[in-house]
DNA sequence: TTAATTGTTCACAAAATTATGAACTATTAA
DNA sequence: TTAATAGTTCATAATTTTGTGAACAATTAA
């Protein structure tokens, strides 16, 4: 059992979330699937690049692809995934109040 | 209000987890603090590259530091981040598990 | 058949991460 | 004071990831 594999391919599921556009795509296919071009018409940017975070999301299993015969409609593959990307930002959030509790009180000095 | 830099800033937290060392961090501090050198012994490599992955996670907020005159003991900031962490490697289970099923099927072929 | 539409793929450049080892700081023990 | 312990910081090299645009399929519409 080598679990330094197992933290590897842990990592790379985690990767799938470590990127702006990426975390975008997770909120925007949180509301159900979605083709291609819907998704870059919320996301901007190029195509290509789009294209290619998706198909890495889909590789790492965070996503599904569904093609049709017009379009590619992608969707999360769990609702684990939208949930650990929700967990993240509350940690997001939390650390923000803090901070800014930290500022209130050094102005308050 | 700028959603890309909300997106910025919460694909930085979800980076804390995208690197297998860190992925191992969050699980032997699931546990509870521990000092840095009892961290290294558990994930081996040098110290160096192991500060500065500490660091960085008490950077984007996922661990606290307590630094004692003796030893500087790391903890995970939030029961969030070990969630995140088991969800994550439940979407890889399930993943693993999708990818066995289609061989088992192949094989049955 | 020709032209649009909807994406994907590829190659290369640019940027960000990670690894490595030496040097350094701070505290404690001899 | 000197040595040992515990860890951080820094510079540089190696590796990964990301951005960009052109070229390429596949399907649909004219």
């Amino acid at each position: 059992m080598d679990s330094k594999y197992i933290y590897k391919l842990h990592a790379e599921v985690c990767k799938a979330l470590a990127n702006p556009v990426r975390v975008q795509v997770v909120e925007i296919l949180s509301g159900g699937e979605l083709c291609f071009s819907d998704i870059l018409e919320q996301t901007g940017g190029l195509k290509s690049a789009l294209s290619q975070n998706l198909s890495q999301m889909v590789s790492a299993g965070v996503l599904n692809v569904r093609k049709d015969s017009r379009c590619n409609y992608y969707s999360l593959s769990s609702d684990k995934v939208y949930q650990a990307c929700q967990l993240m930002r509350e940690v997001l959030v939390d650390n923000l109040e803090r901070q800014n509790t930290v500022l209130l009180k050094m102005k308050a000095e």
